[in-house]
DNA sequence: GTGTGACTAATAGTCCGTT
DNA sequence: CAACGGACTATTAGTCACA
């Protein structure tokens, strides 16, 4: 598992928890809609601003996009 | 502090941590010595792969260098 | 041993539309 | 709503000479 695989996997986990699709999403954390589908299936190496980005969508810690997710916390 | 400011602070501090040189870690993580030089000045945004790169190289995991530092973990 | 400017190659990231 | 393609621009990746 590479760091980019654990950030799409987590990116979508988060997204689907937080309720909002990859166009929402992208429109507020103001990337392109593509770009958000681009990275989580994997195509990009993000890079630290728009992880950033992301993550203060989120409302999640920038940190908790690339941590593997603890299997006891994962609910559906 | 923006993630990328945090992560070069972290990246500075491990690697002293570790007792390399920004040489020294260049060289084993294949990338150049300038380079090393320019994330840990701020200059770019690092992708998430030279990130799983260096940490590898420093034996910390990939969260660890964008963590914010425990103040109470900081030795010197 | 590190910082910097200049430079090229590669890839991140945008914007268009189609399936 | 998401995957995917192509063409395009902006930024990072990577190297070098020199202070």
């Amino acid at each position: 598992m590479t760091l980019r695989e654990t950030f799409a996997a987590n990116l979508r986990r988060y997204r689907k928890a937080v309720g909002l699709s990859q166009e929402e999403l992208a429109l507020r954390a103001q990337i392109d809609r593509t770009y958000v589908s681009s990275l989580e299936r994997c195509q990009y190496a993000a890079t630290l601003d728009v992880i950033e980005k992301l993550a203060a969508e989120l409302g999640v810690d920038p940190v908790e996009l690339l941590a593997t997710p603890d299997i006891d916390k994962l609910s559906t």
